[in-house]
DNA sequence: ACTGGTTGAGTGGATGAGCCACTGGGCCAC
DNA sequence: GTGGCCCAGTGGCTCATCCACTCAACCAGT
């Protein structure tokens, strides 16, 4: 199991400023308070803030220019996608427009793959559906679902889309860990996964599209009612 | 203009290590030398080297683990798109793979905007198609035509579309300012862009796919051959 | 009045010494 | 053997201090 240490204090600012921001308590384009000043605000030091800036700018939130401040950036407006998993996690909002992109992304990988994928990378494929169906236990078979989606982005033979497929797993991941009930049984898992992948072996491009949409709709459905 | 200030220490440290880490001299899975080292061997303070690694850390480069020490995380297999704009300027590899990508997004992004834009998001479009025809001077039409592509995302009704367009510009968009020449012409962008904007006004979803693709086909072209 | 240089207050950038907290392996008593 | 303890090595955090940059106000000199 994955031993996740205890959160340290420049998690929790960088939460806390996160949350400010998000929240509107900074707005865009507004500076902020002088590092000095908002570390005695926090009750930290100068460096440990500036360990937290130094992630939200990288993230892309702020920007500080020296001698001047550091402002709040527009992250509607210029941010990327690589903010989902703060902006799904400060409101829940954005789950449906995620799982939208993610149908659509998920559809073009699925038809680029049937085109490309090399016999290799078929023989990946086959296996790690397989290992769907004999998962075992807990969180077994959402594993190895995930692993076989990651398979038909490397299918692709672009490796924009593997980048691409994790960044929008990132973003809803989470909450799907939440919904373990529907997708901890393997052959359920194996099931709704399987056309996916014989339709990619099969070549057929325009088959493993709907299927692919097919799979993202239902599982959408499914999490979408989960959280209702 | 944007007068960017020099670059910080940290900044220069920061691309040292990823150059390090992207070249393999730092494998994948392997742990980095422990921090005081590092820094005595890079010839800055740990807090320094400890900013430039909250960065990377950020980025999804490293993994820190507290008594333990600090790790390369294997990128190509979890990194998230938000590392394309450091991965493409270690290696122009990866132009022709965004690209695809950005072809198959845009196509999905105009086919929604058509079927979505509401009469404000419409009248957003023709302005800023307006725009990039009277534009005037340096890199004005080329802004312009982003500007459109941006509003064509939030057209679609679906703020990760527009995050998704963010993150592929930030990969691709300093190579395609480099290439100034084809995108300066204010008439030629405008006769490049207004088919799929046409078509996103109608309402013509198919259209407006077909169009996009069109569009992005052309200019991809034209930036490989600016590039070889 | 206008121009142009100077100054100073306020901001972020960087340092280095020092201490705390965590991990893991080896040692020792049982 | 087994269990517990210890300690060396690692990253986390603080503090005090100085450097570098920006901007606006000021004040000559014209």
């Amino acid at each position: 199991m994955e031993a996740l240490p205890r959160e340290t204090i420049v998690d929790v600012l960088e939460g806390r400023l996160r949350e400010d921001i998000l929240a509107g308590r900074h707005p865009a384009g507004s500076y902020l308070p002088p590092e000095r000043r908002l570390a005695d605000g926090y009750g930290v030091t100068r460096t440990t803030l500036k360990h937290a800036f130094g992630r939200l700018v990288q993230a892309g939130l702020l920007e500080t220019r020296h001698g001047v401040g550091t402002r709040v950036r527009d992250f509607t407006r210029l941010g990327g996608a690589d903010l989902l998993p703060m902006l799904v996690r400060h409101s829940p909002d954005w789950f449906g427009e995620i799982f939208e992109v993610r149908r659509g992304v998920g559809a073009l990988i699925a038809e680029r793959a049937a085109a490309r994928a090399t016999g290799g990378q078929q023989d990946e494929l086959r296996e790690l559906l397989d290992a769907v169906r004999t998962a075992e236990g807990g969180d077994a078979a959402q594993l190895a679902d995930i692993e076989v989606h990651r398979a038909l982005a490397r299918a692709t033979g672009n490796r924009v889309y593997v980048l691409l497929t994790n960044t929008l797993f990132n973003a809803y991941l989470p909450v799907r860990a939440a919904l373990v009930r529907p997708f901890t049984d393997p052959a359920a898992a194996h099931a709704r996964l399987e056309p996916v992948v014989a339709a990619v072996l099969a070549g057929d491009g325009g088959a493993a599209r709907r299927a692919a949409e097919a799979y993202l709709t239902a599982t959408e459905r499914i999490m979408l009612e989960g959280l209702a």
